[in-house]
DNA sequence: GCTCCCATGTAATTGGTTACATGATTCA
DNA sequence: TGAATCATGTAACCAATTACATGGGAGC
């Protein structure tokens, strides 16, 4: 069966044990939220879909929890997640109106083509705290663990770009 | 009033000039596709949009020219533009699968692990290419012009992710 | 008892892609 | 004359956000 986008990130975290609907927001909004979003718009329809294809089923709450709908992989559902995983990545998408405004800024004079590297480094600065929080949160830093990896590759992708916009203006400034 | 996403690319490459619905769409795919991207779907409704609410007005057809709509900026639609130029950015998506993998992986073995991270290089490294064949159609790389500064930071940017895969998997190797 | 957080869900709207339809012009 | 490219446009569909509605439980 095809896997939608928001399909995709509900197994993977399924896989690694029971959640909620809510429980997976909260994961996305603290880890995968920078290269991959969902809300809870497009979570909870797409579980109710993942069930009726035969993906996933209820775990039901565990002993004096309060009420809430936990969900496990079926024995489909991780077959067709680890496909998934080992076939090859294709969406690859950015958006980034920092980058667009300063493509046309010709138009503009130089102090103001300034403000806008400044304003992309200033955006960038607010993502890497973001993700340092997160790091913060961890008790060591494994980078054995992929999501670890992952979670400093974020780190390392938001201060190149910060550094990019950096030497940028010292560049102009010379 | 109110700009849509595509409204603002629209704007853009009309404040450098008269350009139809298909011009925009070919300087879309060969420079913001990167960071801003834009389909005739949305390209041609949103040019009726605009001009409906008096942003944009036809300029019609050069002398001699095959039948196109050319379309110029009004005093209205520049105003508008530069205004979105110079408020703060706030769209800053990226949507990237092969990190959502990586993310995933904790699951499968290493040598799987380690493919996934060649996967995310070798998508950069079309990127690249991709890119430098843009580079290559530029007469000479100027880089006083924002544009081509754009240019240049998407080629960094790729470079900086494949030099960052390549170092992991020495790093898995030792 | 009030407020905050947990928790699930839906409806309206937005934004976008894809595929298709159509036809003119250029060039081999 | 046939293929490629220029050029405009629409319809169906998909994905996603936002805002809202609802209610239970925890802790002050």
């Amino acid at each position: 069966m095809e896997l939608t986008p928001t399909g995709t990130v509900i197994l993977g975290f399924l896989s690694e044990g029971e959640k909620s609907g809510y429980d997976i927001k909260t994961q996305v909004d603290k880890s995968t939220r920078f290269f991959w979003t969902a809300s809870y718009g497009q979570i909870y329809p797409e579980l109710r879909r993942l069930k009726d294809a035969g993906m996933i089923e209820e775990a039901g709450p565990s002993e004096g929890e309060r009420k809430r709908i936990a969900y496990r992989l079926t024995e489909d559902g991780r077959r067709t997640f680890e496909q998934w995983l080992l076939a090859p990545a294709s969406t690859l998408e950015m958006r980034h109106e920092g980058l667009l405004k300063l493509f046309f800024a010709d138009s503009v004079d130089t102090r103001h083509r300034q403000d806008l590297i400044s304003g992309i480094a200033q955006q960038h600065r607010e993502k890497l705290d973001q993700l340092k929080a997160v790091e913060a949160g961890i008790e060591q830093a494994d980078d054995e663990l992929a999501c670890d990896l992952v979670l400093r590759f974020g780190i390392e992708f938001q201060e190149w770009i910060i550094d990019w916009c950096e030497r940028e203006t010292r560049r102009k400034e010379a």
